[in-house]
DNA sequence: TTGATCTCTTGATCTAGATCAAGATTTCTT
DNA sequence: AAGAAATCTTGATCTAGATCAAGAGATCAA
């Protein structure tokens, strides 16, 4: 693994938990990097999800469909993690699709490796209750949004929060995101600029 | 604490995860009984919520304003746990009210006992990470819900879950839950039956 | 038991945002 | 660089569900 892939995940992961020298050795061990072109999936429907990734470069977009709809329900972007949890979690098929918008390198950790992880140290174990907490609490923010907020509130909360994204992926997706049309983003966008 | 109370409290946490005797009285010993009459306050915005709470009797409802309204977030009832998880998990002020809507009665934990089980116990920390990856997976199942589906679909999923709630609360709740009026609902209540 | 206060229901209207349509840009691909 | 494909924009219309209104049931508190 490059210096700079690891400093990434260092980062990542001490700011949740610090882990001990050697614990820290061993879960580095069981990280493996890996590259995608634009437009490739990571996961499909019905597979089950087998690893966690660190995204190092790239845009992700996680989404299902509802009937001819796409429901896009996250974006990932480095430092961050990606992956579809609920699969990855529950180890049910996923209802989603997560692919890539642009090139992308991650690093991944497979269900397995990181589970032996969590047996064997406690502050891995408690690593991941962090990671889980996190999330959850990021979709509680985000359900709130989508109950309370109207189009344009939306909006707003996304441009105070994520404007980097329109330079970087195609704005039907973000209008997505925000359980919107494209049209009304785009409408909105005029309006706010 | 009383034995059945005892018994609620068993089965659900080793739904999750098995506790080894001398670990399960160490845990036991920090949970206590509490009780309430309907419509009073566990959490009121602004507060850090202390506690995890197991439901063993009644109803009870999260829920925020958004301006005039308010926004139901999540109901509770037993057996299961409550509590605003953001906040517990965050300990930041809650955004939400977490009230009874009919007489209940709780266990609870506080934060401290919590955090001191996780350190003594590794299985404890594992427990935690698994309760917070339920609730992770019930919220995103939600989230979808809520962007995907129209009012009938809503009130569709609603009837099939939870429809005991119908008898048990008053509608205009639900409704919120739901993210539509009190009229929709009631004409969506009308049209099924 | 009796007002008083919540809830629920139903009809009439209104509106935010969806849908439809079509031309203008941008971006891929070769 | 050129053509093809995808994306964005704008206007015109439509509609699911909100809002408004008002009477009918429930439920509660004394």
């Amino acid at each position: 693994m490059q210096n700079q892939d690891l400093e990434i995940l260092h980062k990542l992961v001490f700011s949740a938990q610090r882990l001990s020298p050697p614990v820290w050795e061993e879960f580095t061990a069981a990280w493996e990097e890996m590259s995608l072109g634009r437009k490739q999936f990571l996961t499909q429907p019905g597979e089950v999800e087998r690893y966690l990734y660190v995204v190092l470069e790239g845009v992700q977009r996680g989404y299902c469909l509802q009937g001819q709809r796409e429901i896009t329900v996250a974006f990932t972007y480095a430092p961050s993690y990606s992956g579809i949890p609920e699969s990855f979690l529950s180890q049910q098929p996923s209802a989603y699709f997560l692919e890539t918008l642009t090139d992308s390198r991650f690093l991944r950790i497979s269900r397995e490796s990181l589970a032996r992880l969590c047996d064997r140290h406690h502050m891995v174990e408690r690593w991941g209750r962090l990671i889980a907490e996190g999330v959850l609490v990021g979709l509680a923010t985000r359900q709130r949004e989508i109950m309370a907020f109207s189009a344009g509130e939306k909006f707003a909360a996304f441009m105070s929060r994520s404007r980097h994204l329109l330079q970087q992926i195609p704005h039907k997706y973000i209008a997505s995101y925000l359980a919107m049309q494209p049209e009304t983003f785009s409408r909105l966008l005029r309006d706010w600029q």
